[in-house]
DNA sequence: GCGCAGGTAATCT
DNA sequence: AGATTACCTGCG
């Protein structure tokens, strides 16, 4: 067990964030997370505080740069017009939200699942996906698959994990990866442009999949995903138009900010709009 | 039964 | 360049 408390950390809202698919509240406060073939619970104590099922050492080597808990999220308020009401209300409100940093190849498949699909539904792939062909980590629990265990699936055991179109998407990505054509890690030496646009090459990722692999699995904090709700916010409160630049460097945790504020109002919705 | 969901690629103008 | 459309599947 470990104890870890900062007011800049909200495991629910991170959970909760759409960042991540294979981070869970089981049960009132206590979440559940696997990342890479670690397994961890987190059980919310305070306000402010976790309890981390991991020791200190676990802790420390790996989940506290998981967490980007070196980063001070403080500073990324700086900059926002006193008035933009709706980006002072987002940052408030998402305050805790942070930029995790998950496997790359995790992340590729799991936004290429993404596509025209809802949380519940994607989360539900990349179960059966683990399932199938991760490795066993106990408890029921499994690892997101290799690309090799991705790349052996028969056709019938992929068309069994609800992917549609994306089958062959998810398919050949992970041939690419298995085969070493595409080596993800070399790719981190890339810039952010020219990241975007290898991860573009591949087939069935576009600009917004390509800005949340680069954001989520690459730690490219200035990458802007574009996703219908972002549209939609940008449409209703920024008349079409973000002002990207003057968050210039970090413009992917507003985003987040955003995003994560924008869904929990339904903003650009009727709803919101109270018609 | 029908429309739509955190997009992309192909095919138009 | 910008607009339009088909696409798997599950859910209301």
């Amino acid at each position: 067990m470990y104890i870890v408390e900062s007011d800049e950390l909200d495991i629910k809202k991170i959970a909760e964030s759409g960042q991540i698919f294979r981070f869970n509240e089981v049960e009132k406060g206590l979440f559940n997370l696997i990342a890479g073939e670690k397994i961890v619970d987190i059980k919310q104590i305070s306000d402010n505080s976790y309890e981390f099922s991991c020791d200190k050492k676990e802790y420390d080597e790996f989940w506290h740069g998981y967490f980007d808990m070196n980063t001070d999220y403080s500073l990324f308020k700086k900059n926002i017009p006193e008035d933009d009401k709706f980006l002072n209300e987002a940052v408030s409100y998402a305050k805790g939200v942070r930029i995790l940093k998950q496997d790359e190849f995790e992340m590729l498949i799991s936004f290429i699942i993404s596509q025209r699909k809802s949380i519940p539904s994607i989360k539900s792939s990349i179960e059966k996906l683990s399932k199938l062909c991760g490795k066993h980590l106990g408890e029921g629990k499994y690892a997101f698959p290799s690309a090799e265990a991705l790349s052996n699936l028969e056709i019938e055991e992929l068309n069994a994990c609800s992917l549609g179109y994306r089958n062959e998407y998810v398919s050949t990505a992970a041939k690419k990866v298995a085969k070493g054509e595409i080596n993800l890690k070399e790719w981190r030496s890339l810039g952010d442009e020219d990241l975007r646009n290898a991860l573009m090459s591949m087939r069935g990722v576009g600009i917004k999949v390509a800005n949340c692999v680069a954001l989520f699995g690459y730690y490219r904090i200035n990458s802007f995903p574009i996703d219908v709700w972002i549209q939609r916010i940008i449409d209703t409160y920024y008349d079409g138009c973000f002002p990207i630049e003057r968050y210039e460097g970090y413009a992917g945790i507003i985003q987040q900010y955003i995003f994560f504020y924008g869904r929990s109002i339904k903003a650009g919705t009727d709803k919101a709009l109270n018609k």
